[in-house]
RNA sequence: GAUCCCGUAGCUCAGCUGGAUAGAGCAGUUGCCUUCUAAGCAACAGGUCGAUGGUUCGAAUCCAUUCGGGAUCACCA
């Protein structure tokens, strides 16, 4: 329980009493009302709107309101100022020793402060990058990655039972095109000349060492051969290699999966035809054609029967084609089955991180869910926005077609993963963010996320300090959990002790919104209020956090400095950034 | 024709599910290193929150309309 829902609690009690004391009858559900750290600290430490949210059902003015409430708590120990402000805030000040006592907290539960359980371990499967292996990782693909690593962090410190998921298509057209392009440079790699890639194979270099690898294990046995002899072992040969290619690259800015799932398996197993079946079996199949689509222009277009899911029966705008007019699969019935296997697995909770080109996929799928777990499972999709990439101002067009990408590596290589991942996590996924790459290699060393690091590398130096200082202190949290914080009184650590306090209450918000950015937002703040304290030791020696002729205030800022540590950490965590200790 | 996202300082973006005088970084100007790390701090300057109407004690935030940018609406994932 944090402090703020602690004190709402009191102030609901104490505002039955001030309601019998005044004759007013309380609504039988008292309107929700928010307890919050205001944005201005001369709004005292907590301010709550309660007064103004009970207007309309007392018919009275807040203020008035307002007023009878400040009363009662007058006189009550824990508040050092009480009074109404604005429209009617109730503006309260607590006494210190609640703050220090909050420290303390915070140092007993480590880099655990801020893990809650609304997650009730639930089981949830977020899926993220899922790019098929036609190509390597490229700028497109980072934000959709790092945003579903850093959410998978969050759930799981709000408790949730995570499984992140990687799905890829290694059974359709796609990498098809990819075994004919790498057979291509595997001829390429024998001596043939060439000349250039024809149009519908993968341009880029991309694929020579693939190619390379394949003369090696080989040799020529591919050479000359029809195409039905060499396809299925090249595609599989080459399938592989780039899904290893993409797991290094992604290793590079530390996202690892704990499930790699493909379509052939789904395929294979029988799964996709036990699907399939029970979708017929529920009379959810039928034979029959689709109106055109609309405001598009099809002049080719001829109505065809087609086999298809009554999805508009689980309020999709048509129904669904499920195979193509040659009889084979089209994507969404082994993406239908791919999620029976997650239903299959107890993930009630799915949530798919997806590019803004995926627009009409929820809509698509959420049906087909709907029908295959009898409306068990939800699924929820986050559409990252489009990266637009520029280089110093242009724009830089992506496409694999032209082979002209930037690609996760380089993005890496250039500037850093922390500096990336960071870039990436101070924007909300849903709008659409501008790379510039050269701009950020360029600046890379003003990255915010050295802001954040720098105050956790000074605030170690300091520790480190203490312990020569100081050779007998024991500076480990739990220990600094006990040193006498009483003597921690000025206005600069408490609103310091405070700022640390909104931690839980943050990652509860950016969880429910999914929304890691706001703990990036927060560390830079939280970052803001150290350096700033920091510099004040300068004119002021009281503020310093060593002060050797005194132990008792040098021990209890140590406790501050190790509070701040372990929150910064506790965030970076979450963005996938190690804390340093030290940086020169 | 329909759906989704975005529009906030010169640029890149926040704005805590409706709160008090709309914030930060970069770029610009000016100060601060004999003392715990200057990758830092302090200060100045910069705004019709795209527009119009509505909802209410109160709107950048919610609703409607509208303009502008992006995405999607095929049997490609």
């Amino acid at each position: 329980m944090t402090i703020y829902d602690h004190i709402k609690t009191l102030l609901k009690t104490k505002l039955t009493d001030v309601a019998a004391l005044h004759g007013w009858v309380l609504p039988a559900e008292i309107p929700e009302f928010t307890v919050e750290a205001p944005r201005d600290p001369k709004h005292g430490d907590i301010a709550t709107n309660l007064a103004m949210t009970l207007t309309k059902a007392l018919g009275k003015p807040p203020r008035v309101i307002a007023d009878a409430m400040v009363a009662a708590l007058k006189n009550d120990a824990s508040y050092t100022s009480v009074e109404v402000a604005g429209p009617g805030f109730i503006n309260l000040r607590l006494a210190s020793t609640i703050w220090q006592e909050q420290l303390k907290t915070i140092l007993n539960a480590g880099t655990h402060y801020g893990d809650l359980s609304i997650g009730k371990k639930e089981k949830v499967c977020i899926e993220y990058v899922s790019a098929n292996p036609t190509g390597p990782m490229h700028a497109g693909h980072v934000r959709g990655a790092v945003f579903g690593d850093a959410l998978s962090n969050l759930m799981q410190k709000v408790g949730y039972d995570v499984t992140r998921e990687y799905y890829f298509n290694d059974a359709g057209t796609q990498v098809d095109v990819l075994a004919r392009t790498v057979h291509l440079r595997y001829r390429e790699a024998l001596g043939e000349a060439i000349g250039d890639i024809p149009a519908g194979l993968y341009p880029g270099d991309y694929l020579k060492p693939v190619a390379e690898k394949l003369v090696a294990r080989d040799g020529k046995k591919w050479l000359g051969q029809p195409e039905e002899a060499w396809l299925l072992p090249i595609r599989e040969f080459a399938v592989a290699a780039m899904m290893e290619a993409i797991r290094e690259d992604l290793n590079m800015i530390g996202i690892k999966h704990d499930v790699f799932s493909n379509e052939r398996d789904v395929i294979e197993n029988g799964t996709l035809d036990k699907v399939f079946k029970s979708l017929e079996d529920k009379d959810l199949i039928y034979v029959g054609t689709l109106p055109p689509p609309r405001g598009k222009e099809m002049e080719n277009w001829t109505p065809e029967p087609l086999t298809l899911f009554r999805s508009s029966q689980f309020g999709d705008s048509s129904d669904r084609s499920l195979k193509k007019r040659d009889g084979t699969w089209s994507y969404i019935m082994p993406d239908i089955a791919y999620h029976y296997t997650k239903i299959q697995r107890g993930f009630k909770l799915m949530i798919n991180v997806l590019g803004a080109d995926h627009g009409g996929y929820l809509e698509r799928m959420r049906p087909a869910i709907a029908a295959i777990s009898d409306g068990s499972a939800k699924l929820d999709g986050l559409f990252c926005q489009m990266v637009k990439v520029f280089n110093n101002g242009e724009a830089v067009k992506l496409s694999k077609r032209s082979g002209n990408i930037i690609t996760l590596r380089e993005m890496v290589e250039e500037v850093g993963a922390d500096s990336v991942r960071f870039t990436i996590l101070t924007r909300s996924f849903d709008s659409q963010f501008e790379f510039d790459f050269a701009k950020t290699k360029e600046q890379s060393r003003d990255n915010p996320v050295f802001y954040i690091q720098y105050a956790h590398a000074r605030c170690s130096s300091v520790l480190r300090h203490a312990a020569e200082m100081f050779p007998k202190a024991d500076l480990i949290a739990s220990a600094l959990a006990q040193v006498d914080l009483s003597v921690l009184t000025s206005e600069d650590d408490i609103a310091l002790i405070r700022f640390l306090c909104n931690w839980p209450k943050l990652v509860e918000a950016a969880a429910q919104t999914r929304e890691p950015h706001r703990v990036s937002f927060y560390l830079y703040e939280l970052a803001g209020h150290f350096h700033s304290f920091w510099n004040k030791g300068k004119d002021d020696a009281t503020l310093r956090f060593l002060i050797e002729d005194n132990p008792a205030l040098t021990m209890a800022r140590m406790a501050l400095l190790k509070g701040i540590t372990t929150v910064i950490a506790s965030g970076l965590a979450v963005i996938g950034v190690k804390p340093l200790e030290e940086m020169r």
